[in-house]
DNA sequence: GGAAGCCAATTGTCCTAACAAAGATTGACA
DNA sequence: TGTCAATCTTTGTTAGGACAATTGGCTTCC
């Protein structure tokens, strides 16, 4: 039975039941653990790590609500199997390509601080005739273009700076504002690009646009995104997990 | 503060935080508590049901992670903002369909019951050399053809006949085997048709492609099924929920 | 040698208890 | 009258204990 090394620090104002799961998350996610390799039962854990056993349950009930553990009565706790792994999240799409290595460029084209726009304003379920701040942005994954997006905000993000928006992602923004976009709807759909956005994607004739719209909202339901993007259809696509029930 | 009626039945099998989880959850489903609806707090819950703090704590905190309650510490729960309270699902197009009421009609195009196809088995976690059930189908909503299916499935599921895939769901013939897809995963992007599939679905000179491949699993994480779809871009598009964490 | 039954290991459920932290409210005081 | 501090309410964290249910392996008996 492999011990994982966990540290503890109880004068952190981290819950201990997170610090655990972290630590034991990271030992999936790098490999220590690997599927199928059987965990270290609870009372054991909670022993070992002088905590008490329902702090450690909670820990493992965090992984094993996430997919990355299996639990059987009477037989024990086990690394799931690899497709199993996955989870949905909320990220940008500054943030997935970062992950993936692209060290994406964003050149801001245009900023609003009174847009009027009632389809945006609708989603964002506000009056019709609300301004709202307005962003187009053009993202590049090196030289390549790769998406042009639209984006509104409520007026109270008015004073958003185009080199806030310039140094990265908007969720970043964001959340370093405090707000904290907890649930989206996307809906995704294809379409013929119209001519700007030929340009703008430096799209070859009939190449066809992936898009995209998302109405984000934060803990209390408040809508605080609306986004209108158009992706080349060579440089992206959605990678959707999804569950049953 | 309204009080929901709740009965709790200790000689149950059934834990006692999920029979209150469910009377809770159905209370808001059928509109009893609306949105907004401040919640009864937790220790008059407990002691009004004559239950521990931790198994009422437990029973809301389900509901919590399914975004139907919001709590606040120090301010107390509440019933979520109706847009929150939605679920990414895994369903098929057939049903998405139905419950539009668009009355699907599917066409076999193609039935292989050896198809060796090294992408499709790759995916399914066989040997490129395994022999699948292979079959192509074309959706149409009343006459209008709307998406091209190509599936695989591992060969115990061979013995599928063309009748049980016309009638219906892909996913319904594999519930009645008893076989329940839990986790799939997708990806979705556009790209121009072949020409097989401008025949196919009908489309004109120019009209992009919204294509989406799934591979879905079940419980134990066992490969069901290799989907690699094509939809006429007027015709669909993908509403997908992410959450935060 | 095989099968039935028992036992140990492990997770699941439930309870009591205490204190911490955050937000809202109240009241005292300037 | 306005502001700050104390207090109350509510949720969040942690602990410790008891017993139940499930599974797998072991033992014993035939």
């Amino acid at each position: 039975m492999r011990q994982i090394p966990v540290l503890i620090d109880r004068a952190s104002p981290v819950p201990l039941y997170h610090q655990l799961a972290e630590q034991l998350t990271a030992a999936i996610e790098d490999g220590t653990l690997q599927p199928g390799d059987p965990f270290e039962n609870e009372l054991a854990l909670a022993d070992r790590l002088d905590l008490s056993r329902p702090t450690v349950r909670r820990a493992i009930a965090e992984l094993v609500s996430r997919g990355l553990l299996v639990r059987r009565r009477g037989v024990g706790t086990a690394v799931a199997s690899e497709v199993i792994h996955r989870r949905d999240e909320l990220t940008s799409l500054f943030e997935d390509m970062e992950r993936k290595g692209k060290r994406p460029v964003t050149r801001v084209l245009d900023i609003n601080r009174q847009s009027v726009t009632p389809r945006a304003a609708s989603a964002l379920n506000l009056p019709a005739d609300t301004p709202l701040f307005y962003v187009e942005r053009l993202r590049l994954a090196g030289d390549i273009p790769t998406a042009l997006m639209h984006n509104w905000l409520p007026p109270q993000f008015s004073d958003i700076t185009e080199e806030e928006l310039a140094s990265g992602s908007l969720y970043a923004v964001l959340r370093a504002r405090g707000v904290r976009p907890v649930v989206a709807h996307q809906t995704i759909g294809a379409r013929k690009p119209r001519s700007v956005e030929r340009k703008r994607l430096d799209l070859s004739p009939g190449d066809p646009l992936l898009t995209m719209t998302r109405r984000a909202y934060d803990a209390a339901g408040t809508a605080i995104e609306f986004g209108d993007h158009c992706y080349r259809y060579d440089q992206y696509a959605f990678d959707v997990t999804v569950h049953e029930r």
